[in-house]
DNA sequence: AGGTATGTTAATTG
DNA sequence: GCAATTAACATACC
């Protein structure tokens, strides 16, 4: 789930759900998720605090406290949050934030492969885990100059995250499919006119991902998104969509839309 | 048993 | 500094 448009999805929840209210406790059900904090820790740092304002940033979630202290949430390849009114908590839940007003917000992450962590700011993040601009928030030019003296396949490249933040496995190849270019194709080969065709490519793929809730299967009829899989055709010309491994992973393409030049 | 899954990091080599 | 490769991490599913 969690790759940029999901994680916006996620951050309006919270949004919507766990602003405001005064922490009552925090529960970490396992410390594996913490980075460069503890379950104590945690739970000296968010006692009695309210959550007043959510942002984003590449995959990151981040949540602003009234004392001007920041949670970061990153949900790795799985990961959700729940809010919710009773007692118990979802299965694989994490870390448990419970509200004075008796709701309770769940970390819920299957594989244990998500981040929580607390962190001066959005600035103060990409400062410490040198993350690249965020994918929806990069300019034209900023895109532009980023790629300049890049040389690395366009896969390899779009996923990275200190490149640029945001895109993961899924999107890169839709972003890739869109733009109809090969994902082996390198950065340096793509004329000035290309790079700003695929910047438009991130920006459109992007926004009509969270426009349609980051549900993939609400995602538009020619998208690569419902081709991935095995013996699945091309939406746009009906060519057998091909599976290469790019990165260790599993990148999915159609060798005609997408034929190199 | 082995491969796969929407993620990140470190070590190694060129 | 950049790029490619490999391994590791934790867990469920086919």
């Amino acid at each position: 789930m969690p790759e940029l448009p999901d994680v916006e999805a996620m951050r309006r929840y919270f949004s919507a759900t766990a602003l405001h209210q005064p922490v009552e406790a925090v529960t970490v059900q396992d410390d594996y998720v913490l980075r460069g904090t503890n379950p104590g820790g945690l739970g000296r740092a968010l006692a009695g605090r309210r959550f007043e304002a959510t942002d984003r940033h590449g995959k990151n979630l981040l949540v602003r406290m009234d004392n001007d202290r920041w949670l970061r949430l990153h949900f790795g390849m799985t990961g959700n949050l729940k809010y919710f009114k009773a007692d118990g908590a979802p299965e694989f839940t994490r870390v448990l934030f419970r509200f004075e007003n008796s709701y309770r917000l769940a970390y819920v992450s299957q594989r244990k492969l998500g981040m929580v962590s607390l962190t001066d700011g959005p600035d103060a993040l990409v400062e410490s885990e040198d993350l690249g601009p965020d994918a929806l928030r990069m300019s034209w030019g900023q895109f532009r100059c980023i790629m300049g003296n890049r040389r690395g396949m366009l896969k390899s490249t779009l996923m990275n995250q200190h490149i640029v933040a945001g895109l993961g496995n899924v999107y890169a190849d839709e972003v890739l499919f869109q733009a109809r270019m090969n994902p082996r194709q390198t950065v340096d080969e793509l004329s000035g006119e290309e790079l700003r065709q695929l910047y438009r490519a991130i920006q459109r793929v992007l926004e009509t991902s969270i426009g349609r809730g980051a549900d993939g299967r609400d995602m538009p009829r020619r998208w690569l998104i419902h081709r991935r899989g095995e013996g699945r055709t091309c939406p746009r010309c009906g060519a057998e969509i091909e599976r290469v491994k790019i990165n260790q992973r599993s990148t999915y393409y159609c060798p005609e839309c997408q034929s190199r030049r």
